[in-house]
DNA sequence: ATTAAATACACAAACGTTTGTGTGATATTT
DNA sequence: AAATATCACACAAACGTTTGTGTATTTAAT
């Protein structure tokens, strides 16, 4: 544990000022060339390290951005934080992570402590049980921008990107109408998520053009725990309606559904079909894969969520920032090569 | 964007020093009632925030984690993160997150800003091929702490968390020997991982406790992408020492052999059976699960490391630390319920 | 030769907080 | 009543860096 260099250290043993090695070190044109490469070269020589936190606390910067993410486990949250943290690196900044685990308590704790540690942004995708947003607005006075992802809040005034459900879901349901289906139910996910709410809407949109009704009957609300989904299958599968095929809310969803619906003596792709959401990998192994997936694009959704960032980052932060950016990506409903290999 | 209130601000306004604000908003005995409740009214009126960029610096402490590893969306580590996570959380800690996506040059670059961002200390799980460690040696010798998990370089003088792979084999080797299998092959990841060269010889210890020879040619290694296992599995199944059993290195490379296996007409778990490493929730939804599953705790071990980590940083910086902390998990084979539901 | 401009540096303040020390005013002890 | 202890606060320094301003010395321009 040897004595940590510093800029005072390296100016009193070359007997200059401190303001002078700071210039030094950054090249600054009012420096000589004598005294610069007797800086550079000492305090290479020392193995001197600028003390970011002196910097970060002098400008103001911590080059930080703060991400919290309901659970890294679900490979779309990881993927997203990828982009972030990719294109966080290429501009200098690096990723203080929490994870909410869908707690509202822990998702507030989190964003206190983003805000002590004044990170210079916060991007954030909502647990699914918030629906009180007071913390983000605390934050955001605070002069920090807060960009939200893929679990959005229902609000007007804020800068997110989000993926478009709605065509996502249209689109699947097409997808499956032309394979001859008649009969499509749908395995939805929490009621008070926008995600969930946009399914629905997705949905209807392709009865509608396709000129069919509407059987409420066929959608299914649950919240995404295993037990759940069971149920929900069950319940679809045994509703008088009985669908040909089911739309799920995610690949985790429908693994648990196919496996129910095995349970109960479907062949699956042939009694019974599914589409899901996510294209995850995992689609690519499982013993029951869905007939297609519609990719969500998360890496790319935490790339542009960074970007927005930057962009606001960018900002002079008096600008009177009346302007939201919003960033909306198509989803591609991805069909799957089932031929078991 | 209002005015940011500072503890001057506040002292301004009652009149009163700075300090006295301070120690009044800590507790302090030496500051009256009346100071005391007055200042913690008006801080709590004007919303103040203490600057945690000004505390670490003045205390010389983020209250920062540093974690690095390899990749998020393998979900063995993804979980360990949240162990680390937890544990940091509860002790007042947070998270500064990288991936090296098992590039050595991003890891140095990462060890880097960690260093320059005066993490508290860095719990690092190393990429594949990192075998340099003069960059650990530097962030070290800095007074930052360092703690390794699973993927720890096979140095004498570090703290590490370790699941002990030696067992971990020997017991799936056992279990597959126990099930009648007589050549029982293995396909390993890359051969300067520590977690390779333990596999071996948790495989060679099996052999010598049941009396059998060992046959390299049982023994493939590869770099755990899909196509170079592919390449590993035909090796092992065109062998003249054909396996009947195989040892996968990990979930993921099970995946990937199974389905080489299947398209070559083998039947899984009749032709040939698996077992493999991690015992991930895909194991439950794979199309060709294996049989058994060793379970490596990740959670666990992420905990694990940040326990070492607590204790590192409850010392003192300037104790001699001539002591490393080892802690070693042991894996449990878990045998899956496959009744094909 | 005189003045102006450029060079190369030093000085000092500031960022917001904590903490050691100093100091009057009460309160307590003898 | 004098000496001592306690209280409640103020003052100042420090953490390491950046940056605006001041100032000698040198160089260039007239």
């Amino acid at each position: 544990m040897e004595k940590v260099i510093t800029i005072k250290e390296i100016a009193k043993r070359l007997n200059i000022s401190p303001s002078s090695v700071s210039r030094a070190l950054s090249n600054h044109k009012s420096i000589g060339l004598k005294t610069k490469t007797d800086v550079q070269r000492l305090a290479k020589e020392l193995n001197y390290e600028p003390n970011q936190t002196a910097i970060f606390f002098q400008q103001r910067k911590t080059f930080t951005i703060g991400v919290i993410l309901p659970s890294l486990s679900e490979e779309f949250f990881s993927s997203a934080i990828s982009g972030i943290e990719d294109l966080a690196n290429e501009n200098k900044y690096t990723v203080l992570m929490g994870q909410s685990h869908d707690d509202v308590e822990r998702e507030k704790q989190l964003v206190d402590t983003m805000k002590n540690h004044r990170v210079d942004g916060l991007i954030i995708s909502i647990s699914k049980n918030t629906e009180d947003y007071s913390h983000f607005e605390a934050i955001k006075k605070f002069g920090i921008p807060v960009v939200f992802f893929d679990r959005v809040p229902d609000l007007k005034d804020i800068h997110y990107v989000w993926c478009n459900i709605i065509s996502g879901t249209t689109q699947a349901y097409n997808f499956l109408k032309e394979l001859g289906h008649q009969s499509i139910g749908m395995i939805n996910g929490p009621t008070n998520l926008l995600a969930s709410k946009e399914r629905v809407e997705g949905y209807k949109n392709a009865l509608i053009q396709s000129n069919l009704n509407f059987d409420p009957s066929l959608i299914v609300s649950c919240n995404l725990s295993t037990k759940d989904v069971f149920k929900a299958t069950e319940e679809l599968l045994n509703n008088t309606n009985k669908p040909t095929a089911i739309i799920a809310f995610n690949d985790y969803v429908l693994l648990d559904a196919a496996k129910a619906a095995a349970k109960m003596k479907l062949k699956i792709n042939k009694d019974i079909s599914f589409v899901s959401f996510a294209h995850l990998p995992i689609c690519h192994y499982a013993a029951h894969p869905p007939l297609a997936s519609v990719d969500q694009f998360s890496y790319k959704q935490g790339k542009s969520a960074m970007e927005i960032m930057l962009q606001l980052l960018a900002k002079d932060r008096n600008e009177n920032n009346e302007s939201y950016i919003k960033i909306i990506i198509e989803p591609k409903l991805i069909v799957l090569d089932n031929t078991i290999d």
